[in-house]
RNA sequence: GGGCGCAUAGCUCAGUUGGUUAGAGCGCUACAUUCACAUUGUAGAGGUCAUAGGUUCAAGUCCUAUUGCGCCCACCA
């Protein structure tokens, strides 16, 4: 396809952009004492990432808030980086060499965390690639990753930090065990979902009296070969005689005890539950209260071990179906009815959770959650939106100890060292100790296991900065203590809720404990991106917009764009690929108005200041207006964006250059465009709408800011849109009297344009108008602006008609010349509108005075807080604004 | 079991501490193509703001209850 002056085109633009950026290294931040710092640091996505629609919400909102900043000339660092993603990593890497016909096992783990090594820098730049495609402007030179050299470093001296304050124990406990990924997991790496699955009933027979038997119901039979117990609720008049007997268990024909414990619901079920002590989570907890026996009987890939007797080898699933069968033979399993469970699922490879007895490393976490706690309470910390607060809240005073211990190779392994010899002394430590401090045995082996992905990622807004090595040089150069000083803490973190648990908490509990300070101020939390009929985007649903193609066809900015004007504050995000046409119309649309201004413009214009030209030259009614407009928008945009009202913003932005700018004022201006003061602010408007666009649309702007106000000269220095000054607000310029008056002719016009419509008049034919001005403000109005009317609704001659000429009809077609008459305002009954307005001003009289009487009144003073009186008396003033103006309204109608 | 969110135009959704005539995009109808842009312009149709009460001079907005949908947390075997 040839490609059209007409239509921007975002292929030619935008890799050029971003390389000039990157080449005069406009992302990069230091630490700058005559600047006041912004910081982001980056939710730093896994290695293994592929961009998708998540990221890109994510990360164009994040580029919005450091572009603006960076504008509003602070010292702005985007810290960027990648995460290992332990699991998720290993079983990729995994995935490719099982194409060869290889287990990780048969190369081992050295041979095997090579591969992974050699897999990371082969494909694990792929999202940063596609960050950088999106326009991200982060600090590149200052890429980590969390398992880099000295980022591990970090990660150890944590641990052993926590391990010498004695937050580090092990246990063997029942834990979150994926058969799949052969490794344990923490709570919130186990979510519980819904699963359609059966409650059986099975009989198990009195030891003393075969042929009774006690019925306990299980969704899990397969456990039942680990059972140790039976347990009935004390009070359970059906059971009482039976406490203490014992059952000899089916298929096993082991003797189980039956127990009491207020634990069991005697309503659930038969009121009789099984207890499989190394299989339950409730159950553990009976059998350390009541010293049961606790048997494993699964291998760690869920299949029936030694202890399943002959049901060894059988997979959990199958070994389920067998044993009913079997149960079923001897008449044992009495029924089975529907039953939906929830049920926790690995959160990388969705395999049903498995809780299984294991020894496992674990953070003792209530004291580390009390400071953090505290942080949010007092408002340290703010949530946006705030609900997320509760949430949080919620969690952290219910915190669990977070099992942190991986049976994978991929990851930071634990710095903990065992004596072979005397297995009495456990040392944490950075390197290999020399030899053990009890029996000074050089026989010294590392524990096997790694830790928890999250146990790094905790670390990633100090960590980055080459914490704890503060006094010497990083690799980059950097003193990790002015970086710190200067950047930390940061002052926003932008996520998704679903990663509050995982990071945004630990994170906060890290920085707290570490840092001895938070680690951002405010938390802006997005909503979760979603295909149009609410499904979350996933690859397995195949409902997947891939933001690279969109980026592809209509461009970054067209991306962003749409993603940003779609997402209100912390809702769900529902996409589809039409979205993303608005976000490319609105781009072209751009890139045709200021080619046309800029094939119009006299260049003479371009130094000329803006404010000293506004308070020298009477300006035209749509010039006052277009500014006044401009400067109301400025304000409005920065407010939003204070407060994270993203898509607030943006819609401003394109209502005011859309139907505003082009719609009306370019075409107003269009017969004069030459007009020196046209000229000055048509330019002026331009340029700042271009620059406080920037943050949203970054190569668009860049372009046409360049075609605009750069010479053709080459410059020395590198002059960039993004390094502009962020436009000042200029109170003096907005004028809302101005607005109204325009806004007023704008609907003198449409109605003209209306009944030309109705009329079918076409266009090229110029008609007369009689206009029939309500009030004097309005017959002024038309008088000044004469012009304007005749430009943009056709018009050949214009009639102002007095009080008493008004026409027969209210509007009509007459003779060959074609009059329109036309009440401006539409037909309104003048009496009648006098009586709304005085039962109006009565009404808001009546709500002065009684608000008046209430600031008066003592008690109210002292009794009410102080944000109430505030409100009060802000209301009054509001109040006492639309009086004004229904009384000027009412003048009005009385003055025609 | 606990917590949170949502319900506004045909569709998808905005609507800030209550305050003029409830908005946008898409879709729909009619007209317009030498004029920056058809990825366009002009005009139009389309709403008992889920339901029922309440607070207020004033409620889409605040309170209470109800209905429907969605999400999160929790040890119902």
């Amino acid at each position: 396809m040839k490609s059209s002056l007409k239509q921007y085109n975002p292929q030619q633009t935008e890799d050029a952009w971003y390389r000039y950026w990157s080449e005069n290294s406009l992302f990069a931040a230091h630490p700058n004492s005559s600047k006041e710092p912004f910081t982001i640091v980056i939710p730093p996505p896994n290695v293994t990432g592929i961009l998708h629609m998540g990221h890109a919400l994510n990360n164009t909102i994040q580029d919005i808030l450091i572009r603006y900043h960076r504008m509003k000339q602070k010292e702005c660092l985007w810290m960027p980086g990648t995460d290992h993603a332990g699991i998720a990593t290993q079983n990729v890497v995994e995935k490719t060499i099982a194409k060869e016909g290889i287990k990780r096992q048969d190369l081992g783990r050295e041979k095997f965390i090579e591969r992974v090594w050699q897999w990371k820098e082969e494909y694990g730049s792929t999202i940063i690639r596609q960050l950088k495609k999106l326009g991200s402007s982060c600090d590149w030179s200052r890429i980590r990753f969390t398992m880099d050299q000295e980022y591990s470093e970090t990660v150890k001296y944590v641990f052993i930090a926590l391990w010498n304050k004695g937050l580090i124990y092990r246990d063997n406990k029942v834990i979150n065990w994926c058969p799949r990924c052969q490794t344990a997991l923490s709570d919130e790496e186990a979510p519980h979902h819904q699963v359609e699955g059966h409650l059986y009933y099975l009989r198990y027979p009195l030891n003393d009296d075969p042929s009774h038997y006690l019925v306990v119901a299980t969704t899990r039979p397969e456990t039942m070969l680990g059972d140790t117990a039976v347990a009935v609720n004390p009070k359970d008049k059906r059971y009482k005689k039976l406490i203490g007997a014992t059952i000899l268990l089916p298929l096993m024909n082991r003797e189980i005890k039956i127990i009491a414990d207020p634990m069991v619901d005697m309503k659930f079920g038969t009121g009789a539950v099984k207890v499989t002590p190394a299989h339950d989570p409730n159950d553990y907890v009976l059998g350390k209260k009541h010293f049961l026996e606790f048997i494993n009987v699964m291998h760690p890939d869920a299949r029936m071990n030694e202890s399943a007797g002959k049901y060894q080898n059988m997979d959990r699933f199958q070994a389920r179906e067998v044993i009913l069968e079997d149960l079923k033979e001897k008449q044992l399993l009495e029924r089975t009815e529907a039953h939906v469970l929830s049920a926790g699922h690995c959160y990388r490879c969705h395999t049903i959770i498995e809780p299984y007895l294991s020894w496992q490393w674990f953070v003792k976490m209530k004291p580390l959650a009390k400071p953090a706690i505290e942080a949010v309470k007092k408002g340290k910390i703010k949530f946006y939106p705030r609900r997320w607060t509760k949430v949080y809240l919620n969690w952290m005073e219910n915190i669990q100890d977070w099992c942190i211990s991986r049976q994978i190779w991929w990851g930071h392994r634990i710095p903990l060292w065992y004596c072979f010899d005397c297995k009495k002394e456990v040392f944490a430590s950075a390197t290999q100790p020399d030899a053990c401090r009890a029996c000074g045995s050089k026989n010294l082996i590392q524990d096997e296991n790694v830790l928890d992905t999250w146990f790094s990622s905790w670390l990633w807004p100090f960590a980055t900065f080459y914490w704890p090595k503060l006094k010497e040089k990083s690799p980059r150069g950097t003193l990790p203590e002015e970086d710190l000083k200067y950047f930390y803490p940061t002052h926003v973190l932008v996520t998704a809720p679903e990663i509050i648990f995982f990071w945004v908490a630990r994170m906060i509990m890290a920085g707290l404990e570490f840092m001895g300070d938070i680690p951002f101020r405010d938390v802006y939390i997005h909503g979760t991106v979603r295909d149009i009929e609410g499904k979350k985007m996933s690859k397995s649903l195949g409902n997947v917009i891939n933001p690279l193609e969109i980026i592809n066809e209509y461009g970054a900015c067209a991306l962003r764009f749409s993603l940003i004007s779609i997402t209100s504050q912390g809702q769900d995000v529902y996409l589809s690929k039409e979205r993303f046409e608005q976000g490319r119309n609105f781009a072209n649309k751009i890139w045709n108005a200021s080619r046309f201004i800029i094939t119009h413009l006299n260049r003479c214009v371009i130094s000329t200041d803006l404010c000293v030209f506004f308070q020298k030259e009477q300006l035209s009614l749509a010039n006052r207006w277009i500014l006044s407009r401009f400067y109301s928008l400025l304000k409005a945009v920065e407010k939003n964006l204070a407060q994270y009202r993203f898509n607030e913003a943006a819609n401003l932005l394109y209502g005011f250059f859309w139907h505003e700018f082009c719609d009306w004022y370019l075409e107003i201006i269009k017969p004069d465009i030459a007009d020196r003061q046209n000229q000055i602010v048509m330019y002026k408007v331009l340029e700042k709408f271009l620059r406080i666009l920037h943050p949203y649309m970054p190569f668009v702007t860049e372009e046409i800011w360049q075609k605009l106000c750069v010479p053709a000269a080459p410059s020395q220095e590198p002059l960039s849109i993004m390094t502009q000054t962020w436009p000042h607000i200029q109170e003096q310029i907005i004028d809302k009297k101005v607005e109204k008056q325009a806004e007023n002719l704008f609907a003198i016009i449409s109605q003209i344009r209306n009944m030309r419509a109705n009329l079918e008049i076409p266009l090229e034919n110029s008609v007369t108008v009689s206009l029939f001005p309500h009030t004097k403000t309005h017959a002024m109005l038309v008088v000044q602006n004469k012009r304007i009317l005749q430009t943009l609704a056709k018009i050949s001659s214009l009639m102002i008609l007095e009080k008493n000429q008004k026409p027969s009809a209210t509007l009509s077609a007459v003779t060959k010349g074609i009059d329109l008459y036309l009440h401006f305002g539409g037909i309104i009954d003048i009496a009648k509108e006098k009586g709304k307005i005085e039962t109006k001003i009565a009404q808001v009289k009546k709500s002065i005075s009684s608000k008046e009487q209430r600031l008066k009144n003592h008690d109210f003073l002292k009794k009410a807080p102080k944000e109430v009186v505030e409100k009060e008396t802000e209301s009054k003033r509001t109040l006492e604004d639309e009086l004004k103006r229904l009384e000027t309204i009412k003048e009005d109608i009385a003055g025609t």
